[in-house]
DNA sequence: ATGGCTGCTTTGAGCAGA
C-alpha cells in the first residue's frame, strides 16, 4: 500500500499536476492539503475518469483536505470523519477514513502566522486537541497521521536554521507538540530510512528557494508504531516542484507492506 | 529592515501563507 500527502495550495489551480502525478505515480491514497475549495466545486468527476474516489472538507479561500483513493486496490473510504469531534473549529483542516485495515488521518495545522500572533495560541491548542483525539484512538485500527504540520521538528528540516531560530514553524512550543505527536504513538516514516541530507518538503516561492534548496521539512508521514516494521520507505518528491506553476509543497509518499 | 511570490477575493488592493 502506498499513501502520499501533497499540499497542493489551491486544487483548481493545480488539478493538472495532480492528474499528472497520480498518472505516473498511482499511490493507493492520496492527502490533499489547502484546496482552497467548497465543496460544490470540487472535481469529483475528473478524478473518477482516472480511478480515483474522493472525500473532502472544504471552504471558500482558505483551508480544505480532501483524501483520495484508488478504487480498484483500496476502494472507498469508509467511516469518514470531518473535524475534530474534540474541537470546535470553524477551519476544515482535518478528514478521517479508513481504507482497507488502516486510519488514515489527513490534516492542515495552522500556520500560526507568528510566536506573537494570536494565530499562534489558535496553532498550538489545535495540536493539542489533535494528540488528544489521536490518544484516544490509540486502542483501535492502526493510524498513519498524513499532512502539512507547519512544523520544522529539527534544525536538519530548516535549510538555515540560525536564520529561524525562534521563527515560526521552528519555535520550542511547536517543536515540543511534534514531539507530544511522536509520544501519542507515532514515528517519523521519513527518518526510519536513510535519507539525502537537505532533505525539505516546501520552498519558499520567493528569492528563488527551490532553486536554491532553501526549504523546510514541513509535511510528514506520521505512522502508528504497531505497523512501523510494515514500513518499506518514504520519499519526498521534488518533480512537481520543477513544473510551471508548481505548489510551494512537494509530496511526500509512504510505502507500506501488507499486514 | 523590508519584501521578495502566489492564490484568493462579489476585480482589485489586501490578506494569508510559510
Amino acid at each position: 500500500m502506498k499513501l502520499a500527502t501533497w499540499n497542493v495550495n489551491s486544487l483548481r489551480v493545480r488539478l493538472p499536476h495532480v492528474l499528472g502525478w497520480l498518472a505516473a505515480n498511482p499511490v493507493d491514497v492520496l492527502a490533499i492539503q489547502e484546496t482552497k475549495l467548497v465543496d460544490d466545486k470540487f472535481p469529483v468527476a475528473e478524478l473518477r475518469e482516472i480511478g480515483y474516489g474522493a472525500v473532502y472538507s472544504g471552504q471558500p479561500t482558505y483551508n480544505g483536505v480532501a483524501l483520495l483513493s484508488r478504487l480498484d486496490t483500496v476502494g472507498e473510504a469508509s467511516d469518514v470523519r470531518l473535524g475534530n469531534p474534540l474541537l470546535a473549529d470553524e477551519q476544515k483542516r482535518l478528514i478521517a477514513a479508513r481504507f482497507g485495515d488502516i486510519d488514515v488521518y489527513c490534516a492542515y495545522f495552522p500556520n500560526g502566522q507568528a510566536p506573537d500572533s494570536p494565530k499562534f495560541t489558535y496553532k498550538l491548542a489545535w495540536i493539542d486537541a489533535l494528540r488528544q483525539w489521536l490518544d484516544s484512538t490509540r486502542d483501535g485500527v492502526p493510524r498513519i497521521l498524513l499532512g502539512d504540520f507547519n512544523i520544522a521538528p529539527e534544525d536538519r528540516d530548516v535549510h538555515d536554521p540560525a536564520a529561524w531560530e525562534g521563527k515560526i514553524h521552528c519555535t520550542e512550543p511547536e517543536r515540543e507538540r511534534f514531539r507530544a505527536l511522536l509520544d501519542a504513538g507515532f514515528i517519523d516514516a521519513f527518518r526510519r530510512f536513510e535519507q539525502p541530507e537537505r532533505s525539505y518538503s516546501w520552498w519558499d516561492y520567493r528569492m528563488l528557494g527551490f532553486r536554491r534548496n532553501a526549504g523546510l521539512r514541513i509535511d510528514f508521514g506520521l505512522v502508528d508504531e504497531r505497523i512501523a516494521d510494515r514500513l518499506r520507505g518514504c520519499t519526498i518528491d521534488r518533480e512537481p516542484r520543477k513544473l510551471e506553476k508548481p505548489s510551494d509543497h512537494a509530496p511526500v509518499t509512504l510505502e507500506l507492506a501488507p499486514a
